[in-house]
DNA sequence: TCTGGGGTCCTAGGACCC
DNA sequence: TCTGGGGTCCTAGGACCC
């Protein structure tokens, strides 16, 4: 087997964008994040500083570090031209988050030649074309190409030869294998598992009872660098959510309402931008003691409008609040199970007293929006449509959906 | 000053169906 | 009345990744 998948990397991504706006910044220890550290630039890590750290543990490791907020509007822009970038070097590229994805090459040697000259190149281009610094694995598999880009940081480039790949990756601590976290290492040191090369040999009934049988099958085929999952095009199926953090936590129902409604617009909006729409709805609570409870309602349709999100999202928090009185540190909304869906929906607000019968009795997208209205009005009743909202297409507020039915009546 | 915000995947138990 | 096995869907929790 060749070595032809790629692993790029952008190193401390979020850091190295704010040093090239900010000349300044330049060989200097950044921090981006607030409360916690998101990303830490080389010359901060060096001090030992890592994410997620709390920014205040790392200012006594780093005192001259200088914190920025972070701007991901510019993180976001700089990921596309360095996708773009990847893009051109094969079709078969896999994002698989904001500075990484994989590539497989495979098509591209007889055009671009060999893997590492394929490599060497993009690093070259991204260095030239966007100014970042960016580390590439090669290797015969995904998984054994991530591990190599992790080695290769920062700003290298690892082939590793199929006829030494097991040797190589034996060497390692066990903490490289993808989804190994302090859990699982701690898990696993306590029986004398500290190096790929102990997993590959720990006995797998053992390895079961540590860890259980999905993950002890699936880390040992890891460390023997069996890996067919194949590098994939088109994302996942996904879900949709977002967070608000509370501070020292919320106790009103107005205000976790309140919050309730900015977090489900903010989601809808986005659902609604990528013509999406879902059937179940997550809640989940932080508390103060850093313990969550999660909730979750799967709905017969599909919804994609704030209100839905917001009532429904009522539901499930006062459920957990129920079982878990006190303030409210941390919650958030996810939307799974996500469906196609038109721009345009009408929708009726979920209702409290039967979870059976939620939003979009009139997901009509092809019909305008005032035709959907009046067909929703015979056949539920001008009441009950009085009170629905209409989403008008991508990235419209919740006061968009609103004004759209104070404008009917 | 006890910690952000976006996600994926796995497990286990219960309801329900055949 | 008691009993079996297999499958799907759903909920809740947890580990992990960037």
């Amino acid at each position: 087997m060749e070595a032809e998948i790629l692993h790029a990397d952008l190193d401390a991504f979020y850091a190295s964008v704010e040093q090239l706006l900010r000349p300044e910044l330049r060989g200097r220890p950044v921090l981006v994040g607030g409360g916690v550290v998101l990303a830490a630039s080389y010359e901060a890590r060096a001090f030992g500083v890592y994410a997620p750290m709390g920014v205040k543990k790392a200012l006594q490791l780093c005192p001259d570090a200088i914190v920025v907020k972070g701007s991901f509007d510019r993180y976001t822009e700089f990921s596309e031209k360095v996708m773009a970038i990847c893009s051109d070097v094969t079709p078969d590229v896999e994002q698989i988050s904001i500075d990484e994805a994989f590539l497989d090459v495979r098509g591209s040697t007889h055009l671009f030649g060999s893997p590492v000259s394929i490599a060497t190149r993009l690093r070259q281009r991204v260095a030239d074309e966007v100014g970042l610094p960016i580390s590439v694995g090669i290797a015969t598999t995904k998984h054994l190409a991530k591990v190599a880009s992790g080695q290769a940081k920062p700003d290298g480039l690892i082939l590793v030869e199929p006829d030494s790949e097991i040797e190589w990756l034996h060497s390692l601590p066990v903490r490289v294998i993808w989804g190994v976290g302090p859990v699982r290492d701690a898990t696993l040191a306590e029986y004398g598992i500290n190096t790929v090369g102990d997993l590959a040999s720990a006995p797998i009934d053992l390895l079961v009872t540590w860890i259980g049988p999905g993950a002890a099958h699936h880390f040992q085929a890891l460390a023997w660098n069996r890996d067919v999952r194949r590098v994939r095009k088109q994302g996942r199926a996904g879900s949709v959510g977002s967070q608000s953090a509370l501070g020292r936590g919320l106790t009103s129902e107005a205000d976790l309402s309140r919050v309730l409604l900015s977090i489900a617009d903010r989601v809808s909006a986005r659902m609604r931008k990528k013509s999406r729409a879902g059937r179940t709805i997550t809640v989940r609570a932080r508390f103060e003691d850093m313990a969550s409870l999660t909730r979750a309602i799967t709905l017969p349709s599909a919804v994609a409008t704030t209100a839905a999100l917001h009532s429904a999202g009522l539901e499930l928090l006062a459920d957990a609040r129920e079982e878990k009185p006190g303030p409210v540190t941390l919650v958030s909304i996810s939307v799974s199970k996500l469906e196609r869906a038109g721009p345009l929906q009408l929708e009726l607000p979920f209702d409290p007293g039967n979870p059976l019968k939620p939003g979009s009795p009139v997901g009509a997208a092809h019909l305008s929006v005032d035709r959907q209205v009046d067909v929703a009005r015979e056949r539920f009743g001008k009441e009950a449509v009085g009170r629905a909202s209409v989403v008008l297409g991508p990235n419209r507020g919740v006061s968009d959906d609103f004004r759209k039915l104070s404008e009917r009546d």
